[in-house]
RNA sequence: GCCUUCGUAGCUCAGCUGGCAGAGCGACGCUCUCGUAAAGCGUAGGUCGCCGGUUCGAAUCCGGCCGAAGGCUCCA
């Protein structure tokens, strides 16, 4: 029989964030009573909190459509207004099993608990199955609203069936909840999906293809600009630059075993006199091919190749989005071919610092390193040899820890064939994206007989550090465009500054001004059109173009431009010698603001 | 791939229960030649995502497909 157990909490005495955890649990389980009100039938899943909010997943006899959420909002509130208490109790298996009879989920969640640990709660009318965590009734669940409706696997896996989630989200306070939305607002603004078409730095089209970018010319810029200085720095660091095919024979990849691991996100395989092609999902078997077209001493190593190349990827098509999730992207990529573990940490570290640099001079911020693991028990997702794992978990490990930087670890967010180092960033909406990785791979090397002659004169065995710095240019310039929203540092600005001459008698003076400042290679235009002087400066403010030059009749008489920075600040007129200087030094200390 | 929602001019969107396809912004042209965030007038622009069905008649109703957004799963 049931056990009721006493619970009451001082809600003001708890730390914020499990007082907000017990108002959104809690208020799942006002929406599962909401839900089998209006459906009786509903089959109940679980209703946890989650991050600004809770969900509650069931499974329906009708798909659930605006009406319903609104019904189901409507419904909560008056549970709210009769502050019915949450009574927690403990049942035996038997009343538990006999209770949910008619419920799947509540018996396959009831499998895995202990005897002795099986808790219910009610509220109301309505009790669920339940570990507890609430709030002691339910006038005190705070401000909320319902949100959405998706599609969720039973346990998150696909092999389950898909029950309906509803999403709310829950603050302690109105004004909390508005500011939430007011945020999320905010994210909209910044989606580079958004700005991307406003700047008109790429499109993309159905008939081209989804995930497939059309890099427009200002758009194009920003990639170039980023290409060139990426290989700069892999060049100042000893990498040598390769150019491999985008089309290989299908055996390549069977043999580095990626055809085994991933040949569902790989193109569709192209055959002609039967022979059959594939486009490339990745550099590595290139790379390695460039490692055999010779015999490497010891002395040649580390052997750092690189190469900005295209690698074509078919993702789900549920899961394209925008720029940063593509299936035709350009991979900052490089192996590098070390002779032994002490090599494998010089590498890695100075893969570390490379980063550190990059991101640096980019501002980005919003980033962090994550050692992600493999799972010794998954041997159908992961390359089964331990011993290389452990090894090679232990030696990212101590690198992070050397180098000093901040890192967490997850596991079961390795690459097939080896453990990495990630590194993750929030998008504008609030996602968690993996940028680039580090891997260290003692199973391609294997794969493909690698080796070397070592200072003894026999043969050994390299092992690869594969390594991106700026991610897919697709990825990073997404990133880029939210971190800035639009708003370009002066060396990536597609325009750097455009002239605007105040009548039609200025343009050959503005002209010259352009010409000027285009011998340091500024990208400058000059507004030639017909709109008045206020229009096109407000015109080139939404271009978010860093400087504005107007010319009138006072500048040219002088040689001057009157300079105004992006978002208003004028700095009068300035000699147009002074002006080179400037913008020459802001861009090539590629500056972050003016 | 799965679930939900959505697809009308370059962009943002209106178009009720089936009855002549619209607005604002943008583009283009003309007038104006202007001193720091939108001058005035005019013109063009559409297979209403695609294919099929119902109907005298479909942007509107039904089915299939394609694409997008959010979520789930996946992500070398």
């Amino acid at each position: 029989m049931a056990v009721p157990i006493e619970e009451h909490v001082d809600l003001k005495q708890l730390p914020q964030e499990e007082r907000l955890a017990r108002m959104r649990h809690s208020a799942a389980h006002v929406l599962a009573e909401a839900m089998v009100e209006l459906m009786p039938e509903a089959e109940l899943g679980i209703g946890p909190p989650i991050e600004n909010g809770f969900y509650y997943d069931f499974r329906l006899p009708r798909p659930l459509t605006e009406e319903d959420l609104k019904w189901l909002q409507k419904r909560m509130r008056k549970s709210l207004g009769r502050r019915l208490p949450f009574q927690m109790e403990q049942i035996t298996r038997e009343e538990a099993q006999e209770r949910w009879k008619d419920q799947p989920f509540k018996l396959d969640l009831l499998s895995d608990l202990e005897d002795g640990s099986i808790t219910q709660c009610t509220h109301g009318k309505f009790t669920d199955l339940c570990r507890g965590g609430h709030v002691n009734h339910t006038g005190e669940l705070g401000a909320f609203k319902l949100t959405s409706i998706a599609g969720a696997y039973w346990r998150g896996s696909e092999k389950n069936p898909q029950l309906q989630r509803v999403y709310g989200i829950l603050f302690e306070t109105e004004e909390e909840l508005q500011d939430y939305e007011r945020r999320l607002e905010e994210a909209r603004r910044r989606d580079h999906r958004r700005i991307g078409r406003d700047l008109k730095l790429f499109d993309l089209y159905d008939e081209v293809g989804p995930g497939h970018v059309v890099w427009l010319p200002a758009g194009a810029t920003i990639r170039r600009e980023l290409m060139r200085w990426i290989e700069d720095l892999e060049l100042e660091r000893g990498y040598l630059h390769v150019s491999t095919p985008n089309v290989s024979k299908r055996e390549l990849y069977v043999k580095s075993g990626h055809w085994d691991h991933f040949r569902d996100a790989m193109y569709p395989v192209m055959e002609r006199e039967g022979e059959e092609y594939v486009l490339r999902p990745m550099n590595c078997p290139s790379h390695i091919m460039v490692y055999m077209s010779d015999l490497h001493s010891y002395r040649e190593l580390p052997l750092r190749i690189a190469e900005l190349g295209n690698m074509h990827r078919w993702e789900k098509s549920g899961q394209v989005s925008g720029m940063s999730r593509v299936r035709i992207m350009t991979l900052n990529d490089a192996h590098i071919f070390c002779a032994d573990t002490a090599q494998v940490e010089s590498e890695v570290e100075g893969v570390l610092r490379l980063m550190e640099e990059v991101y640096g001079t980019l501002g980005l911020k919003d980033y962090a390193y994550r050692l992600s693991l493999g799972d010794p028990e998954n041997k159908e997702k992961y390359v089964d040899n331990p011993p290389m794992w452990e090894a090679g978990e232990a030696l990212l490990r101590r690198v992070l820890q050397k180098v000093g930087l901040d890192f967490y670890e997850a596991k079961d967010e390795a690459a097939f064939y080896g453990p990495k180092i990630d590194v993750q960033f929030q998008t504008a909406a609030g996602k968690d994206e993996t940028l680039v990785t580090i891997q260290v791979d003692f199973h391609f090397p294997e794969q493909f007989g690698l080796e070397y002659v070592g200072e003894d004169g026999a043969r050994h065995r390299p092992i690869i550090v594969h390594r991106g710095v700026i991610s897919t240019l697709e990825r990073m310039v997404a990133l880029l465009i939210e971190e800035y929203e639009g708003n370009f540092p002066l060396w990536l600005a597609p325009t750097q500054a455009i002239v605007i001459p105040i009548a039609d008698r200025h343009i050959p003076y503005g002209e010259e001004v352009a010409a000027k400042l285009r011998t340091a290679r500024l990208r400058v235009e000059v507004d030639n059109r017909s709109d008045r002087m206020n229009a096109k400066i407000r015109d080139a403010q939404m271009r978010k173009i860093p400087y504005v030059l107007v010319v009138g009749d006072r500048e040219a008489e002088a040689g001057q431009a009157a300079v105004r920075v992006r978002g208003g600040e004028d700095l009068g007129p300035m000699a147009l010698d002074d002006l080179l200087e400037k913008l020459r030094t802001e861009r090539d200390t590629k500056a972050l603001s003016p």
